[in-house]
DNA sequence: CCAAACTCGTTGCAAATGAAATGATATTGA
DNA sequence: TCAATATCATTTCATTTGCAACGAGTTTGG
């Protein structure tokens, strides 16, 4: 009954645990060096650059943060200049948050960065092992969507760009 | 020079960030509703019961978690009667952390439900596509290995189970 | 032999985190 | 119309986190 043999080396949420925290630690390290951004905050920017104006809860629900993380990333982003809020327009509770000239010339530095360091990890990857890599990734989000016990996902990580269009 | 073009969603740091965390939480809510553990008290316990008694230290070099942070969990879950500490024999700095009884029985109890998820995520994905998965990932790992910007890997997070044994 | 340098585990502390409460505004339904 | 309910953003509060400092023990080198 003793269950002799369990390597968490092998183990599967362990594993992408290690590889995630590694990864976003490595990009951190760029856009917090460069513009002393957080993750969070440069989630949050990425977001408005898609999106252009619009409210906490939206962001919340788009890029996987907790309301209060993206209230208090767009406060720092707002005193940093980055980002600006205007009150809604018809609905009062609303906030419309924004990019400032200062975010979008932020993020014109931090992409392509972002983009080589992405590029860097997979270069040496076939275009069909990582379609195979985005695909069981995404099979796992599926299987987790059927499962009472798993948090939903965010609409926005329901349709991942297709890796290999039909 | 603006990158318009850029989606969170298909952003690999992004999409390993999004999986791991939900991936980890499932997991948790077994470990955690059936004997109120965390991820760094799941992680020490499943250290130790692969390694017998051992250092804080090694315990930290080995499954990725801050050296206090280990201290914490083992002395929450020395309070839970789970593990025991021992002064170390040679040299009076060690303390040799070790599973009680109950330790074994908590893991002969949640072992079984972790394995029953890792194999019901990835049910339905063949063999090969797994494979493919699981190295593609120690590929990033590899490459992040000759990053000097990285944190590098823990010793047992260099050489996981082989997905295909030669 | 012993002082300097190192390693071990723990603790202090400041920052981050998330669940729940709050205050403000909107919507609903009677 | 207007109370009851719902939604939005923020704040509160208790907990968690990680870095750095610390005290205790060990190794090293002169």
């Amino acid at each position: 009954m003793t269950p002799d043999t369990f390597h968490l080396s092998s183990f599967l949420p362990y594993r992408l645990a290690v590889l995630s925290e590694r990864v976003s630690r490595r990009l951190s390290v760029e856009y917090g060096r460069t513009h002393g951004l957080v993750v969070a905050e440069w989630r949050v920017l990425v977001h408005l650059l898609r999106c252009g104006a619009v409210s906490v809860r939206d962001i919340h629900n788009c890029v996987n943060l907790e309301k209060p993380r993206v209230s208090r990333a767009v406060s720092r982003l707002e005193a940093e200049g980055l980002v600006q809020k205007t009150q809604g327009e018809g609905d009062g509770r609303l906030v419309a948050i924004s990019l400032t000239d200062a975010g979008y010339r932020a993020l014109a530095d931090i992409i392509p960065a972002a983009k080589q360091i992405e590029r860097h990890l997979v270069k040496a990857v076939s275009p069909e092992d990582l379609a195979t890599f985005f695909r069981v990734m995404d099979h796992i989000h599926t299987v987790l969507d059927d499962d009472p016990e798993a948090k939903p996902r965010t609409a926005m990580d329901l349709r991942p760009a297709p890796a290999t269009p039909a």
